[in-house]
DNA sequence: CATTATTATTGTCTTGGACAAATATTCGAT
DNA sequence: ATCGAATATTTGTCCAAGACAATAATAATG
């Protein structure tokens, strides 16, 4: 596997690869007849350990140092008898056994089913988003593998796109378009957002993921938008989030509104012009909020 | 713009950036005070036009020597007047200009009846590929700007996706694993397949884009499939696609076929146990011929 | 104990060179 | 003149070692 592959497979940057073996002497590829580098499987394995722990939090400097024993240890942490909150929660529990048994029949029947007896507003605050949730922490566990998030999410976003379409399309106000920057690639968060906003009966403009900032303007004015909404998935590098909103913030029009969501927007220092939104209720209040302003212009700013 | 957002925004790799800096003189960005690069807009401007032009098939001497003048003229070249084979076609039309406008509702509602009319296998043989076709051409041609490529694919997405699920769930062989590899992210081929596998009665499990390729081994033989299908657009990088395809037929088990197609599986040169679709007829006859092959196992192979 | 200053960590950018795969062109033979 | 093989050019990706700034962790201070 050279560097390419690896960069793919992995995510990590070939910068990031050749500095990681000079200063820490992990990865150690061989070479080829042309000196150039060639990753064994077993490293390549323990690079996508490492990835899924610096995600969970834990350094690099860390985490190269560290050896097989501690890694696993790291990843399979031993979980306090005391908690166990999640027993309540058998859709949650029932979900993740038919991801790991890979029965994706039983998947999408569960799902809908949970939908049919929740509704879809309830069924996207009160139980897609503790899924996710679920999924997420199962895989930075190394309990699911990534093929078995797509599977999981494959579902979903069908699921989701389905109960979208059967909405009446909505016309009020506020107008919004809904993406996600380049490199994000991650729609759960984008679709249920989309989910609410319109069964509260505002307009959505969904441009899908990774639309590159000019466009996210282009797209913006040619639909008249009150709003433009981002998502950030926990998997979005932290580093990169500032200033690519602030440069999109400066490329918007004022009267724009900016909103951010997702499960990354926590780690986001606040910015004058724009709208975190902290999970999934501030979403529904940022757009009772919108509308009040609306109907009371007189209250200011 | 740093050379990391230009990356981002054009696609082009860093590495290439520099190299078409110091061999051919552009782009030439201006330098911050650290002496790092800050392209302004209209170099990236033109770099999006110039990778248009790459993906139409010219190549970069070619296009980096040129003059604005020249690009403009290979951006919109005189159409010979003879060839009006799209008027006949009033909904590939039709729904050109409705992107154009940006009417959504409008276009979805086109988009739907068309299908209803015609049934998933027509709309998906008959409709949904040459307007695919055309929705590229048009932004080769620069008439359509990214985001209302976004807009046209987020439709069609909702569209099959709602069409797929309301089919009902195949059980039967073969057992077809589709998704796309790293960096592909286009999705649309792999639903018009799946659409196609599934109402022929194949059992369809979809990972989505962008799967990692030890995680479609993963999946293969947790799902025992007896295929794995991989989808390349028409924009992915041509010398990527045979080093990932051969390393891919290494990775499966050799009783698992795998079947490449979308747009760009007609630049792909054959490989022993790797199948090439290119079109979608040549999905469907596929199909058949693996389903004829399992009948008379005496056919040899 | 809270806050600021210092130190360590870490990803990304820099240069200029090299090479092989892909593509174009030339040459020779039928 | 046309096809195929041999040669030349084009082009993306890789390499090395160094540098820097932003972030996080630690120490020092009030």
């Amino acid at each position: 596997m050279n560097i390419g592959a690896v960069e793919r497979d992995t995510g990590l940057g070939k910068d990031t690869l050749r500095v990681w073996e000079r200063r820490y002497g992990f990865p150690l590829p061989d070479r080829d007849d042309k000196g150039e580098r060639l990753y064994p499987a077993d490293q390549v394995a323990r690079l996508r350990v490492i990835r899924r722990l610096m995600d969970q939090g834990y350094r690099p400097g860390r985490l190269l140092a560290a050896s097989e024993a501690e890694l696993a240890e790291l990843s399979a942490p031993p979980v306090p008898v005391n908690a166990t909150p999640l027993v309540e929660n058998s859709l949650l529990l029932q979900t993740l056994a038919l991801i790991r048994q890979h029965d994706v029949p039983g998947l999408r029947q569960t799902l809908e089913q949970a939908m049919m007896r929740q509704g879809l507003q309830g069924f996207v605050l009160n139980t897609i988003a503790p899924l996710n949730h679920a999924v997420g922490e199962a895989w930075t566990r190394g309990e699911l593998e990534i093929f078995e998030e797509h599977l999981y999410s494959e579902q979903m976003q069908s699921l989701l796109r389905r109960a979208i379409g059967n909405l009446t399309q909505a016309t009020g106000q506020p107008r919004i378009v809904l993406t996600t920057v380049p490199e994000e690639q991650h729609i759960l968060g984008l679709l249920m957002a989309e989910a609410l906003f319109a069964l509260d009966g505002a307009s959505c403009f969904s441009l899908g993921t990774q639309t590159p900032l000019l466009d996210i303007r282009m797209a913006a004015q040619a639909q008249t938008a009150d709003i433009v909404a981002i998502s950030f998935s926990a998997a979005f590098p932290a580093r990169q989030m500032a200033p690519l909103i602030s440069q999109l913030r400066t490329l918007l029009p004022e009267n724009i509104e900016l909103w951010i969501g997702g499960a990354g927007a926590n780690r986001i220092p606040a910015q004058p012009g724009v709208i975190l939104l902290c999970g999934l209720q501030d979403a529904l209040s940022a757009l009772a909020n919108w509308r009040q302003k609306r109907a009371q212009p007189a209250d200011g700013l």
